[in-house]
DNA sequence: AAGGTGACCGGCC
DNA sequence: TGGCCGGCCACCT
């Protein structure tokens, strides 16, 4: 699967620390193409086949779940992360700058 | 090959 | 984070 960009971004989000989130800017960031951030949800997207990638802990720069109308349940995804400890409240993360974690930018 | 799309971001009102 | 607009990059048809 070492094809591509989204090998990228899967690596950058298994990296992704319990119990905090991350944002696709961020990763985006880190894969030294911040301006394309979209492409990173479009990683994301394709990251339902990987399990490994905890796409759940991936949310926007305002910490709303944008995503989670793409995972199986309603509220999967806000499921998972309140599982973590992470407190969501209306689509949003609560003290979402408490948990956010920012990858470290790996230069290739 | 060209055009459309997307789980976004930053800037501005 | 109230809302709208443009840009940006890779993927798909």
């Amino acid at each position: 699967m070492e094809d591509n960009f989204f090998e990228r971004v899967y690596a950058i989000a298994k990296q992704i620390p319990y119990g905090r989130v991350t944002s696709y800017g961020a990763i985006a960031k880190a894969l030294g193409t911040a301006r394309s951030a979209r492409m990173v949800g479009w990683a994301m997207n394709a990251s339902h086949n990987m399990e490994d990638v905890p796409a759940h802990r991936v949310v926007n720069r305002k910490g709303m779940l944008s995503g989670k109308h793409h995972f199986q349940g309603t509220n999967l995804m806000q499921q998972l992360l309140e599982s973590e400890g992470i407190k969501v409240v209306d689509n949003q993360i609560v003290d979402f700058e408490k948990v956010f974690w920012e990858p470290e930018v790996r230069d290739l």
